[in-house]
DNA sequence: TATTCCGGCGCAACTGAGTTGCAAAATATA
DNA sequence: TATATTTTGCAACTCAGTTGCGCCGGAATA
């Protein structure tokens, strides 16, 4: 039986891993976005660090997962939704970071505001992280 | 003589010390946010390491400067230009990036654009951060 | 100005994240 | 199945940032 998880990794042409499995099924089920440490501390137990930083990097580069930059300066990961392939990534989405539940969720449908530069600058890349209170803890 | 330098330190009861002085006019000389190692590059032949990390953590503490996240996971700082003040900082501002020569402005005059979230989150403060070409580099 | 006191500094040592080289193991290919 | 290629795990390393502590310099008082 061909999983979810085996077609992806196929159709990015790598090899299907037992660690790739693991950690790409982690983002397949979890909502929201995966710090390096949470994947550590749930695919680590049976992994080395470095097979996890490789592997997330692999992702990245093909285009399964993109990273969110937060003001913590920790990274974060989190599946591509749409169109993105080798080398470039098309996340036209906002970040959102919960500061009661701690969890960082891509916003799917609230797309990147037009932001007006002053005379001179020109902008190529709009990067939005918004912090609050997500649905699940509003209460 | 009473240098503004003086003048800051002194206004948020801080000993006026070399490295103090030295770390603060960095920023009042240079336009544009600093990295840690910018700045251990331009002061730091005087002072230690450590020293560095200390001042600015005293400065940021003090709401003389903040920390701008970047996506590259560096931390970047500058200086508070408005009524930021002990343990409250209060910029409302976006932040720029230029490609080409690397500085990061504060955009003092772009005020972050209202985000329309999807129902049942609640915005609490709201980072945005472009990349592009600066007024200076724009040729 | 001299003296005392306390905060700030430099040093050394440590922690933790992330990286690299290489041999062994797992996967793909024929 | 045999061979070639890719990936993994281990060990060792680098680099950013932190902590403890003795000493020095700035601030306060006389």
């Amino acid at each position: 039986m061909v999983t979810q998880v085996d077609d992806i990794l196929r159709r990015n042409s790598l090899s299907v891993t037992e660690s790739r499995k693991k950690i790409l099924n982690l983002f397949l089920t979890m909502h929201g976005a995966l710090a390096h440490g949470d994947i550590e501390r749930k695919a680590g137990e049976k992994f080395d660090r470095v097979t996890v930083y490789r592997t997330l990097q692999t992702f990245v580069d093909k285009g399964i997962i993109h990273t969110i930059p937060t003001t913590d300066n920790s990274v974060r990961y989190a599946l591509c939704k749409d169109n993105c392939r080798e080398g470039h990534h098309h996340d036209n989405h906002i970040h959102f970071i919960c500061i009661k539940c701690g969890s960082t969720l891509c916003l799917e449908d609230v797309s990147v505001p037009e932001v007006r530069l002053p005379k001179g600058f020109i902008s190529s890349e709009t990067e939005v992280v918004v912090k609050g209170i997500c649905n699940d803890c509003k209460q």
